[in-house]
DNA sequence: TTAATGATTAGACAAATATCTAAATAAAAT
DNA sequence: ATTTTATTTAGATATTTGTCTAATCATTAA
């Protein structure tokens, strides 16, 4: 939960979510679509890794990056408690 | 958006949130079930009605603090583009 | 009007965070 | 074998954050 609300918060991250929507992609694609150093983006995919919002899976010299939807299920129950 | 994740990004105020829950509080009332100290729990008030996760209402001396759950669906919008 | 109570503001400080460059690792291509 | 490419790790640094104590503000009580 702790890694959860902390991989959030913060735009590139959130961004990088959104982007992932769209399929599966490489830490250099994904770099390449943001403004910061290739490390930079590396460690945010980390925390993302972390929180178990994207899995990632070594193909070659590349490492792919995929979105993983389950997490937010725990969002939404965390939620859940305050409606009504 | 980002001040709503930021809000969430720390386990007091959430802790505060789900005490908010049982109906509306004091400041003071609220510090009570903390271990830090009241300048402290007024920080973490102060980032969450930023968030407009709470309102506040002065009654005489006191601030009486209550659950806005309504920004609630602002993230479940932003969660909602991710669904299937 | 003075003292007490509830709450916030100000300022300080240690810890966490986001970023960078440089170095390291691993795989592919020459 | 060597070099290039993709990515991560290491280490440094400036900023942000969570906490505290002391001081201030505002309201109520003596």
């Amino acid at each position: 939960m702790n890694a959860l609300f902390k991989a959030l918060n913060d735009p590139t991250r959130r961004a990088i979510l959104e982007r992932l929507r769209a399929g599966p992609q490489t830490a250099g694609a994904i770099a390449e679509q943001f403004q910061f150093s290739a490390p930079t983006i590396s460690h945010h995919l980390d925390l993302l890794r972390q929180a178990d919002l994207v899995t990632s899976q070594k193909q070659g010299q590349f490492v792919v990056y995929t979105l993983n939807m389950t997490v937010f299920d725990e969002l939404l129950g965390w939620l859940y408690q305050f409606k009504s």
